[in-house]
DNA sequence: CGCCTTCTTGAAGGATCTCAAGAAGGGTGG
DNA sequence: CCACCCTTCTTGAGATCCTTCAAGAAGGCG
């Protein structure tokens, strides 16, 4: 455990903290100062088990890394995909057994950082525990996506999804065309992520390679000429994944300035 | 808004926290004197619309709540039932943008409950603002087993699982035979929820029913002869439900006394 | 009694899976 | 530098599951 050592590796989980809450000088300084441990981890091979109490959580440094479920028959499904800069069982911090394995896409670096350091800070700021609590929405919300993805899409959409959204998390709000992004996935990996057989992966990818929608050369580079195509072929809607919201206030009693549209739209139709 | 006079449905839903965090008698007492407004709601009509900024949550105190996600062209999918007792979209409290709408799949009573009220309880007492943010967690870990039950899973697992899912969160840890609950649903919802069409849906059901592992008169009574049976058929582990889970200690500083198993599972193999 | 929702059934078509085998790279050791 | 191996990608053909479309039966409710 290295205090301070891995700042600018946690920079980065701070500045996707910072993107929707509000923390102050020594909130984040807080965050800077998390104790951590460096990690290289191989793909196709949990460096968090399944079904067991952990006692940190795992910041991702580089390369990716999926959560898996699977079911008794050993078929694995990827829950979600997380990208340098997530805490991708940040939700152990509250429910430390876990319920799903993770494991590195390709090989990736991470950032091991003990619960207690993080429930220590938390007890000290309660803005940093809402802005933890936040952040674990968000994936709650790319997770519920990912659920309408898979139960109500085909093939294509379901993989033109996939691209689009990581095309927004790794690159920002992109521009409509030429977009470029590593995206070091097999499609073995994108079978179990979207919820298809290997062969059939192939075979969509093809076909949006053949229409030009998508070029995926093999070195792991994604190009999408028309982001426009993709976007309508996965019905793509980048509303969910809160990129571009303004940061929320904190924690705390009645702020006459707060959140003035809810009170036209709250209520709803009644 | 009627402080105190909707407390034994609060009741409920503090009962939920509990059985997983640890609250004072203070702390308890803060959830129980949540102002709130008690409302009815018709099915098929979602009472908490998409893409608006929401100021209350909804606490269901009778009937099935469906979190809705839709694609453009309008097939929608049931992310998550809510049963009474959950706060249906507490996530709200930190993410006041919906990102799915919120139905009644029969009718249902609700109470809603400010923002405000929420953040100011929970910015006086920390360990509330754990609890929640755990309770929120405990979702997050359904609808993960939501997207490997969609994904992986042939439409008699699927069907068999939910039914799985929705015995013990209504009934508790059941015992093993001739288990009865209450499961206002309609075939067509049960499509929306398991990624299917209604129609094989109901071939699923009866293929079911043929088999004696389900009973499933009209009147809304599910009926299961052997929990066992079922539980192969939708390849059920209870364990992402979290419901035999002790209450966690309060977020703070070291204890000692904490998750003695972590230390040596944590690290697993490396 | 009549309407409306929900459930049920049939038949045909299509999307995806399974099985099986070959091609293309990337890496390693000789 | 070549030979080899191993993973990943690709292709084909048949089987299966699920959907689609269409229509009728069964309740609930005014």
């Amino acid at each position: 455990m290295t205090p301070f050592s891995n700042h600018p590796d946690l920079k980065r989980f701070l500045d996707r903290l910072t993107s929707r809450s509000v923390l102050s000088e020594e909130e984040q300084l807080a965050i800077l100062s998390l104790p951590s441990h460096v990690e290289q981890v191989q793909s196709n091979r949990d460096f968090v088990p399944l079904g067991v109490n952990v006692d940190h959580a795992c910041l991702i440094v580089a390369g990716l890394v999926g959560r898996f479920g699977q079911n008794s028959e050993g078929n694995r499904q990827i829950t979600a995909i997380h990208i340098p800069g997530d805490m991708a069982d940040l939700h152990s911090v509250v429910q430390p057994m876990t319920g799903s394995a993770l494991q590195a896409l390709s090989v990736a670096t991470i950032l091991r950082i003990p619960h207690v350091a993080i429930r220590t800070v938390v007890a000290r700021h309660p803005a940093i525990a809402e802005a933890l609590w936040r952040d674990c929405m968000v994936d709650a919300s790319i997770l519920s996506q990912w659920v309408v993805n898979v139960g109500r899409g085909d093939a294509r959409e379901r993989v033109a999804h996939l691209i689009c959204e990581m095309a927004i998390r790794l690159r920002g709000s992109p521009r409509r065309t030429d977009i470029l992004f590593d995206f070091p996935i097999t499609q073995t990996q994108l079978a179990d992520a979207t919820g298809l057989t290997p062969v059939h992966v192939n075979r969509t990818l093809q076909s949006l390679r053949r229409e030009g929608i998508v070029e995926w050369s093999r070195g792991n580079v994604v190009r999408i000429p028309e982001w426009d195509a993709l976007a309508a072929a996965g019905d793509f809607d980048p509303d969910y994944l809160q990129t571009n919201v303004k940061p929320q206030q904190r924690l705390g009693p009645v702020d006459a300035d707060w959140s003035p549209v809810a009170a036209h739209n709250a209520h709803g139709p009644h």
